[in-house]
DNA sequence: TTCACTATCTTGTAATGCAAGATACTTAAA
DNA sequence: TTTAAGTATCTTGCATTACAAGATAGTGAA
């Protein structure tokens, strides 16, 4: 998988599915991977921005199953910039998809 | 727009847009701008790219217009990249996109 | 000669995904 | 006891790439 394709698209899912509910780190790279490859090493810095740009909270949650969860939790920053980047992608994929599709089915 | 949605995908664009007929780089700039926001700073060093690593050859041509053009023609191997890119793409936008549908739908 | 348009190119910066590795808790097998 | 696997977080440094900004240069019209 290119992993230029998943700049910008990664905090998207990310606050997409902080949209949904609450949700820790790990968890989160192990939802995210059932739909394309992802590494915790990509994960944890972004939600460090996320936190920085006031997208998001975070709480601690102790576990039985392993050391305690830091769950984060989307603001109401954090929504607009969500909606905002969701209405982008889907402007942009859309065009890309379009321009993609004219130029494969019209090849000679 | 988000200038991180296009990496990569810029790549993928001009090489779909090369597999239909050869083109010069203003002309580039021009055809995707149509579709979204693209610079030539992006383009010309893109361009350079796709030649160091074999997937366009290059030719000038004089104009009526200005200065000569360079045309860049796709090769097999860029055939062959940009195939490859489409793919991905057609994965990984429909899996975002799924994604993305999933959690909007169902938000609270 | 000045401007607009056409056309190419370079430099430096910002952003971000990821490999690699460190740390630490729990549980179960050896 | 020791070892390993699974769960969980975090950091460092690297590679890639879009773009702003500016330089250069040809053509044709005002």
């Amino acid at each position: 998988m290119n992993a230029q394709f998943k700049k910008g698209v990664l905090d998207m899912c990310v606050m997409a599915l902080l949209g949904f509910r609450d949700r820790y780190g790990y968890e989160l790279v192990h939802e995210i991977s059932e739909r394309f490859e992802i590494s915790e090493g990509s994960i944890y810095p972004l939600l460090r921005r996320l936190l920085t740009e006031g997208y998001v909270t975070t709480y601690l949650q102790e576990s039985d199953e392993g050391p305690a969860r830091k769950y984060y939790s989307l603001t109401k920053q954090g929504i607009m910039a969500r909606d905002e980047l969701i209405s982008e992608w889907r402007d942009f994929s859309a065009a890309v998809s379009d321009l993609i599709g004219e130029m494969t089915n019209a090849e000679g």
